[in-house]
DNA sequence: CGTACGTTTGATCTTTCTCAATAATGGTGG
DNA sequence: CCACCATTATTGAGAAAGATCAAACGTACG
């Protein structure tokens, strides 16, 4: 329910040490960073199109996704964000944010100001190239989600979704990689894979019925890690994992 | 057919600027940027996933793409370069490419050693919060690729994407966005739209048809640029360009 | 002037969407 | 704790966008 962490900004150091090293030093820096905690509602707006960034929320607790819409109001979800990651990377360098950012869940988030942050990448280098590179990964992982909604069909797509998200809970500790919470509708999945909620609804279901995915509630289960990952085509190099960790269930 | 700019890298300076602000001093920089041009053929590869980045291309002449494929070989094009752009920011400050860059035309690039280029980004603050904006910006692209590619329907994706590449061939002093030379096949602007080749053939026709668009070999007009722009549902926020040119067509 | 590649067209098939109705589920006030 | 309401999930039937298959037609270039 809560996590074990002792410091809020803790988890966004992991994050970041997925992709970069970072020492002592950094940590105390990182850790020294001015931030408010704040409690949010599911469904709560953390960046608005159009927005000038004056802080960048980091998620502790819940998740959140980025989100935007084509003139007559179609919704594209464009990512989901577990606790640890810092949502506004994308934006804090831009004049105004070009799309939305909202939570999933009930959370908590940290919001450090602007500033500070844009402080910090410019005059700390290991710090800078950290927060970049996970921008940069970041950006693959839109890549990817453009090869998944463009290329591959709705099983395909939905299977690819649920490992991603599967394996970066995992990285970040949140949960073996095999069982987890997806605090999602599937109409929100739906505007994630470019489909229905009609057709995910039965997408779900011949899952389930093969017998490569269980739910109950909010949990998911994969019952056979390697061919769920099968299904969806999916490979973790476009993750960018420093060192890749001995999951049992990642070959 | 050649530009009549006298530095190979003039175009990329446009290019930073077009969303920062660079001075003389930086213009100097850039220019005593060792690189080592070069001549490419059409389908040659700048980058190939799975690569250790050691240079940085910059187009100075012709088009490239940025591509990935699924397991069973289906190809997404994830984004279309013009000259002046250069294809490796996204790469440079990872351990090895998660996808593939090619020309889609022959043409000429600049080639700029990575570590010369990182160098430059780290001490320089003007520069490198230059090449992070840029960089930030094709993530945006990136972005509305998934939501063009998710959530509209084939006539809207065409339109977008020519729309895009209109804009930003002129904000490149490329040509006016009501006619310019699109050299890409049918198949390939499938693959940039998750469609299928005979499928874009026929919405091509379909727009003919209607009278807004015109096609004559690769070069393509546009008689009605208010109409397509509604067609596709395209703005330009996204681009965050800095300050929005006088295009007489662009409202 | 033939070969390879790209475009165009027709016919048919499939995936996914749409519309509509019903069933669960979760949270809320009494 | 229970009844009620709003969401969310599920299912069916029919429609449509886009895919697939196959063939013919153009055109650029060696």
């Amino acid at each position: 329910m809560t996590t074990p962490q002792s410091h809020p900004l803790d988890l966004l150091i992991k994050k970041l040490e997925t992709h970069a090293p970072l020492g002592k030093e950094e940590h105390a820096i990182l850790c020294d960073l001015p931030f408010k905690v704040r409690d949010v509602d599911a469904g709560a707006h953390l960046v608005r199109e159009g927005d000038k960034p004056e802080r960048c929320a980091v998620l502790v607790e819940g998740y959140a996704y980025r989100q935007k819409t084509t003139g007559d109001g179609a919704r594209q979800i464009l990512s989901i964000h577990i606790p640890g990651e810092a949502v506004d990377f994308q934006n804090m360098f831009l004049a105004e944010a070009d799309h939305n950012v909202q939570m999933l869940t009930r959370g908590v988030v940290a919001e450090i100001p602007r500033q500070a942050l844009i402080d910090l990448t410019m005059s700390n280098r290991v710090i800078g190239e950290a927060i970049l590179v996970t921008t940069l990964v970041e950006a693959s992982i839109f890549r990817e989600w453009t090869l998944n909604i463009g290329r591959r069909n709705a099983r395909e797509r939905i299977a690819h979704l649920l490992c991603e998200f599967a394996v970066r809970l995992e990285l970040q500790d949140l949960g073996p990689n095999v069982e987890f919470e997806l605090p999602i509708t599937q109409e929100q999945l739906a505007d994630a894979t470019g489909l229905t909620p009609v057709h995910v609804n039965r997408v779900l279901k011949s899952l389930q019925a093969e017998g490569v995915l269980e739910r109950n509630r909010r949990t998911v289960r994969f019952p056979e890690w390697q061919r769920m990952r099968d299904i969806g085509d999916f490979s973790m190099r476009y993750l960018h994992v420093r060192e890749t960790p001995t999951f049992a269930a990642i070959s």
